[in-house]
Parts: structure tokens; sequence; C-alpha cells
DNA sequence: CTTGACTCTGGACCATGGTCAAGGATCGAG
DNA sequence: CTCGATCCTTGACCATGGTCCAGAGTCAAG
């Protein structure tokens, strides 16, 4: 059993992160010395782990926490995880099209600026300031 | 001049995001009627807009003010303008990649999934959850 | 035993871009 | 003149994911 610094340091999170985690019911209440310290093991460790790469996966801290809930009944079907991961590819794909669109945009402006010449004159500026086309 | 709440419905803004964006330095200090009344010209309705054509190009708040702080003086040279735009799209290119990067680990977990069966035996959980390979 | 490092709690604070509420003043149509 | 709509200010609050602080208690090496 390790005090929550080693347990800080064995997963690259800090501290506060991890009373934080607990306060939003990613990781169980910790179990306590007499003295009020929490206290962790392996599980721990593991559990960490887990957030950080679902989290590096794009999850949510909800989502996170709804994760380990279901990873935690390991005889359930496999269905439920599958269309997680969907659900979070259609959320990324749509962020995706939407800063596309921003960067097409912006690519268009960029192009056809010359880069020199009277402010007034600046396509990229004059794109923003005037009546919409 | 129009009070508030005209210049908020001619522009699809919000009375609170007006005042908000004058204490932000995104639009000047408003005239005031005698009264306190903030009063708006067709001027203002131009600089809402422009602020609503920069922030869909993905611009934030205080770069929104650079740029406007930047339109003013339209004698300048565009190189400036020319090289906000092409840092913006640096960023933008930024977020594109890491999201790219997150859908493709997405990708090939959904793809790695039969999707029934065991939830012990699905590749997604398993990833999240295991050691790194 | 001392001392420095660690941990505890509760609550404040960060950025981002607003949104809402309370309590009071003003406007303008009828 | 009255009354409902609109406006004013100050300040709190929303989500997101933490981060930091003060003040007090605990641990462990020397």
């Amino acid at each position: 059993m390790m005090k929550i610094g080693d347990l800080a340091k064995r997963t690259g999170v800090g501290i506060d992160t991890v009373r934080y985690y607990e306060r939003e019911g990613l990781l169980p209440q910790a179990q306590r010395r007499s003295s009020g310290y929490r206290m962790y093991d392996e599980d721990d460790i593991q559990r960490l782990r887990f957030i950080r790469r679902a989290k590096a996966l794009g999850f949510t801290l909800p989502e996170v926490r709804d994760l380990l809930a279901l990873s935690s009944r390991k005889d359930d079907d496999m269905a439920a995880m599958k269309a997680a991961a969907r659900q979070k590819l259609v959320d990324v794909d749509a962020k995706i099209a939407e800063l596309t669109r921003i960067r097409d945009g912006l690519g268009a402006l960029i192009d056809a600026c010359p880069g020199q010449g009277a402010l007034a004159r600046c396509p990229i500026l004059n794109a923003i300031a005037e009546e919409p086309a």
C-alpha cells in the first residue's frame, strides 16, 4: 500500500488530480489509514492508467466514469463498449469536420491575399469586415 | 441611433453578450443617453458582424480584438493580417492533427472489435485497460 | 525528539465565452 | 399618468479539468 504521493508519481498524475478524480467518482473512495491518509494499491494504479488512456482517446471524464462502470462487468457483452467507441468516433469526426471547414476558409483567404499593399485592399480583412457576399 | 436591444436583434447577438464584448474591449464604450442607456449606430452593427465572422474563422476573442485594432489602421500594410491568418491556420491544423490521431486510434479499435462476445475479450476495453504494449 | 517532507480539508481560482438574476431606473404607447 | 417593456449595474453562475492555497495534522529519518 502506498500513499497518494507515490501513486501520483507512479502514474504521472498530480496529487490534486487524484483527489479530484475521487471526488468525481472516477476513483473509488480510497481506503484510509487511521491518520486519515489515503492508501492505494496496484489496482488503483491500473485504474488511473485506464483513465489516462481513455482520456487520450478523447473521452470526457463523465464518459470515462461510464467506461469504468462498464468495464467492471466483464461478463457483459462487448456491444456496449463498441457502441461507446463508435459514438465517440462520431463526435470526433464532427469536430474534425468543423475545424476543416474553418481551415478551408482560412486557406482560401490566405491564398487570395498578396501579403503586401494597403490593408484596405486585403482580401482577408475585407472578408471579415464586409457585408456577406 | 438605436438601443442595445435593437442592436442585439439586428446582429443576432444577445444583449448580455453585447455588454460583455464592451467590457472585454471588443466594442468601444458605447455612447450614452442622459439616462444612461447605451446608444448604437450602423458602425456598431458592422463591428459586431466583424466579430461574428472572425469568430467563425476560429479566432478567439482576444485575437478578434487584435484584428479589430489592426483593421482600424487601413493604411498599414496587409502583411500583419496575412500573418495572423497564417498563424491561426497553423493552430487549426494542429487541432485537426490531434483529433485525427484520436480518430485513427478509435477507428483501429472499432475495426478490431467483433462487437459481440464477453467484454473481457473486447479489444477496445483491453487497449484501454491493459499495460501499454 | 526534532525537523522537514508529506498529507489532510475546505474553498478559491484559472481560462473560455458567455448567461442569468436581483433590484431599481427609464422609456414610450395609450 | 400609467403600465409593461426595456434598460441599468453588480455580481454570481454554467461546463471542463483541473490547480493552488492556508492552516493544521502526520510521518519518518537522524
